[in-house]
DNA sequence: CGCTACGTTGAGAACAATCAACCCCGGTGG
DNA sequence: CCACCGGGGTTGATTGTTCTCAACGTAGCG
């Protein structure tokens, strides 16, 4: 395990709390994917105790953030960057079993162990709040608890979307598929839809995708002849043609 | 779609609310799958006012329950029987995202439609409750909500298992997983576990697994060849070797 | 400046899909 | 009563998409 870069949350974590704390008094108030996430429901004296108990990190290219089977002790909250969580078979195969960006949270668990290792791709910065104490805030707020039963059962329709991609689509309708799908989420979370950044590798594509490194290679290239797409600089790709894109994804 | 074999819970639905009614006085209160499902928080009084908003139905063997983008307006409780629910891809190709036993519930959606299709596969009972009342109740018994929380990411979890099946596994690794889920989910809900009952088609299960028809029926013969099943009568299957599925079902 | 990680491309192999035939069983109607 | 029909299941032969193995190019980095 690699240490993390730490940085508690002083100010608010020494001071008594105070039922009518000015708005910018913590540093939720100021998030820029506040609105994205489970905080979303909170106002100002409630998101002071969640000020309270969270404390932020950032992680390098590569690092873990948490391994499957670990004690799940954390919930965390993407605020920028990007991670990639996945399970492993015992010989190493891997699925990929999702990419979160900023306003995506990870280290929801029923057990008491994680059920998928984390993992940053890019340079990445995570709130990270103890399970423990984020679930008594949950049982004062509803709210926040009727916010995240939203978001899980979002996931829980994204999850049977792969489904569908994973057992019964080509390789071909697999890549497009994707790139439509981060197109989408990119656009949702305020940033550029259409020259789409798609930072993993094609290996951890792949394993997205239950495809192989070189078959994803080869789709790409075979979509950017067919003018469906155009690879550019900075693991930035070009939709050229949505339209065709959709229908290839749809299975046309 | 099929006319469903609806009958009203009237008693209890004209009687005046009663703050400190007789346990035995709703039909949940003798619901054999209530320890199961998001009904299990509820004490008495409250469980009055659930059977205040229920129906019950009976579907028989490949009626339909719902389909895909149709409104969403009731979340169904399976109490007996099997139901199945996929996802369709416009040429036909089918992904089962899921199969349904007692105690498992359906329709939950963030969008105002269902995000996939829904199928009896046995005689099959279930409880309806009609979504909005439902969240309005949701709204008034924390508890409850706290409890589809889990229930969702208990699913969640089991999502992504079945995405690592679909992914990486071969056809002999799913067929293996799946028998064991079968026999786990049975044993967990009181019923028999090791000759267990797989009460759908050959087809099905391949569309539940990301596999042809032929291929399940290839995999069960091998599988009994080498002594790892047998099948039996009426749809059962004895996991003759369960070690050696399990180290089948993980890679080995 | 060479090492390593990542990406691309080619050739061959393999697993599962497809196409096809056949069996079994239960239901139905002549 | 029995012939027919249709759905589900099994098995065989062949095809094909994707994987594996391999070589090579490129870019970043010590």
């Amino acid at each position: 395990m690699t240490s993390f870069d730490v940085k508690k949350n002083g100010t608010l974590q020494d001071a008594q709390p105070r039922p009518f704390a000015a708005p910018r008094s913590s540093p939720c108030g100021a998030c820029s994917v506040r609105d994205l996430t489970f905080c979303a429901t909170l106002e100002e004296p409630e998101l002071a105790e969640m000020a309270a108990i969270v404390t932020t990190l950032e992680l390098s290219p590569g690092d873990p953030l948490f391994d499957e089977a670990e004690p799940a002790e954390h919930v965390f909250n993407v605020t920028s960057g990007a991670v990639k969580v996945y399970k492993l078979l015992a010989d190493g195969r891997r699925q990929m079993t999702g990419f979160l960006f900023p306003g995506d949270f990870l280290g929801l668990a029923n057990e008491e162990t994680y059920a998928y290792s984390a993992e940053a791709i890019t340079h990445t910065a995570l709130c990270r709040f103890p399970r423990r104490k984020l679930e008594r805030l949950l049982e004062r707020y509803p709210k926040m608890e009727h916010r995240l039963l939203a978001m899980a059962s979002h996931e829980l329709a994204a999850a049977q979307e792969q489904m569908l991609l994973l057992g019964r689509k080509t390789a071909r309708e697999k890549i497009a598929s994707f790139l439509l799908m981060l197109s989408r989420r990119a656009t949702q979370r305020g940033q550029a839809g259409d020259p789409v950044s798609v930072p993993m590798s094609r290996n951890d594509i792949g394993d997205y995708l239950g495809l192989s490194t070189e078959t994803v290679s080869r789709t790409f290239t075979q979509l950017k002849q067919d003018g469906g797409i155009s690879l550019l600089q900075d693991r930035k790709v070009e939709l050229a043609d949505r339209a065709r894109l959709e229908s290839i994804a749809e299975g046309n």
